[in-house]
RNA sequence: GGGCCCGUAGCGCAGUCUGGUUAGCGUACCGGCCUUUUAAGCCGGCAGUCGAGGGUUCGAAUCCCUCCGGGCCCGCCA
């Protein structure tokens, strides 16, 4: 059985309305490492759903928390002048550095929230910074207040320092500077905090003290009291989360006795995930190591990052390469989705698993005709050779990588043949990239043998004279490297230098036949002469 | 100090939760197909003491214990 329906089932079992919470600091640009967060919440939700309970899935913006560290982008050049005076501000209350976002944490959320629904999510936003300012915290603030002994034995029990007598489980943020990492709360009564501005490790405190009405966004609840507290506001019952907050007497620990002594609530059930890294890098939204859905978007199908997700137990650490290696993932998605359609009479284990992760990988119902796709690896050639759609629709049938193409495959090919494009712009190593010569350089022309100058003068009477299919031209060209008295290897390399300036490219019967055929004839006589 | 993950064919991995016929897949490699294939296709083949040791069991890659090696996280904050 597949972990996300063993979680379902143990919350079918848990009974009752399941609120399934994600959700991530906004410290930068949302990245496919937190999308992790979201697909298995909402993954979960989908099969809770499909046992046929009511199911929700919500992803919390934690964007009241300080900002600690000026994100990639914002930390490079003026922009990085402009910002430190932000440092320690909450997320919510810092500027966009783009006049078309309401603010920093619109800017670097909103790519994310949108690209979501392109990957079949469907989540309930919830903004931390709107409940506390929305005075929706204020009830779970003050038992915590209240509190404030329990919660600190209980956070005492695994710290090495013990937090000082008088802590109180708030953060203010200060009236007079704007930060709320420089505060330290003081004492409370009634609906107010108050507190010294003293400062962080990171950045200054401006000194002031004043009090602050916590029951209007003036506080929050330090991140291992918040947590808890916002299990119970949404009623969550079970919540994905990095192995960091999954650690023995991590916050998830101290979350679960807060949840159950503070706020008579008991803690969802957990799911505890690795990271993702990018070539070995931890993704990093601080730090810029980032790939973003709206990336992803641009170079491969939503289903395969589903996919990347999903064909591995959440606890197995995920090392994703926008390079080379993405072309193996696709792969095996592809192989995957063709033995999905495939019936096989007999099902085992493994196959049963391949099947579901196919169907949780889709974006969303299970497509009921079979779905084929064209090689993505072919489609990274052919994209550099024409973007004209009829011509390649042309070239995938003569190549009888479509077979009578319904409307659905000729969009997917079409598709994936856009992807493939921009994968070999941006990600592509450099020896898969090649570009058609606009004139043949005079010193190319130079160095070609008088045998060269006749086969391809011959290969260009040829090719006018009538149509080859991919193979004929290939086995073509070994012919007239016979017969003009050469090995085949001069001819290729003839072919390649006068179309690419290379001594190597893509197979020349599949790479002429999607060419031009007007464009090759007198690109070969040109070079005869 | 505590916790997690990984170690299976040259390389990348699945299978481990729920133990059970000759341990799979991809890739690389080798060979074949179309008289020939620089990055297409199809077919076939090679290759593994399942990190080591011990235990449980009729039976262990799978469960338990110990150890070795690699990686990560927490012990500030999130």
């Amino acid at each position: 059985m597949h972990w996300i329906d063993a979680v379902a089932n143990e919350l079918v079992k848990r009974g009752g309305r399941q609120v399934i919470a994600s959700g991530i600091s906004i410290s930068g640009h949302v990245h496919i490492g937190h999308s992790n967060d979201v697909f298995i919440a909402d993954a979960v939700r989908r099969a809770v759903g499909e046992l046929g309970l009511e199911a929700e899935s919500v992803w919390c913006a934690d964007d009241y928390d300080p900002m600690r560290r000026i994100p990639w982008p914002l930390n490079e050049g003026e922009l990085a002048e402009r910002y430190k005076q932000y440092l320690g501000f909450p997320y919510a209350n810092i500027p966009s550095p783009d006049p078309n976002y309401r603010d920093f944490v619109d800017y670097f959320s909103r790519p994310f929230i949108e690209s979501l629904k392109h990957f079949g999510i469907e989540v309930r936003i919830h903004s931390g910074a709107k409940a506390y300012r929305d005075g929706r915290m204020a009830d779970l603030i003050k038992r915590s207040l209240e509190n404030s002994e329990t919660i600190r034995s209980i956070l005492n029990q695994y710290r090495d320092k013990p937090l000082p007598d008088n802590w109180l489980p708030v953060d203010v943020v200060c009236e007079n500077c704007g930060r709320i990492s420089t505060t330290r709360a003081i004492s409370w009564h009634g609906d107010f905090v108050s507190y010294r501005c003293e400062g962080a490790d990171y950045v200054a405190g401006c000194g002031h003290e004043g009090e602050a009405d916590y029951t209007s966004g003036g506080a929050k609840l330090t991140w291992r009291v918040e947590w808890p507290a916002r299990w119970k506001l949404l009623g969550v019952t079970c919540e994905p989360f990095g192995k960091d907050h999954a650690v023995r007497g991590g916050s998830y620990d101290t979350g679960k006795l807060i949840a159950r002594k503070v706020f008579d609530y008991e803690a969802p059930y957990p799911i505890p995930y690795e990271w993702v890294s990018m070539k070995g890098k931890k993704l990093s939204s601080s730090k810029g190591v980032v790939f973003t859905l709206k990336q992803w978007l641009e170079i491969a199908e939503p289903e395969i990052l589903r996919y990347f997700i999903f064909r591995s137990k959440p606890m197995k650490a995920k090392v994703f390469d926008p390079g080379l290696p993405l072309l193996d993932l696709i792969d095996e998605y592809d192989l995957v989705e063709r033995a999905y359609y495939d019936k096989t009479d007999e099902a085992g284990k493994r196959e049963e698993q391949q099947r579901r992760i196919y169907e949780l990988s889709q974006v969303g119902r299970v497509s009921e005709t079979p779905i084929r796709r064209i090689s993505y690896r072919f489609a990274a050639v052919l994209a550099q050779v024409t973007n004209d759609e009829e011509k390649i629709i042309k070239v995938l049938i003569s190549r009888g990588m479509l077979v009578n193409p319904g409307e659905l495959e000729i969009k997917l090919a079409l598709r994936r043949l856009e992807l493939a494009r921009n994968w070999v712009m941006n990600y592509a190593p450099e020896h898969l990239r090649f570009k058609i010569l606009e004139q043949v350089p005079a010193e190319i022309l130079a160095a070609l043998t008088p045998k060269q100058k006749q086969a391809l003068g011959q290969l260009a009477d040829d090719l006018a004279g009538r149509e080859f299919t991919p193979v004929e031209l290939h086995n073509h060209v070994y012919a007239v490297a016979e017969m003009t008295g050469q090995k085949p290897n001069e001819l290729f390399q003839a072919i390649y230098r006068v179309l690419l300036g290379r001594d190597s490219g893509p197979r020349v019967g599949n790479f002429i036949s999607a060419l031009d055929r007007e464009f090759v004839v007198s690109r070969f006589r040109e070079a005869s002469l």
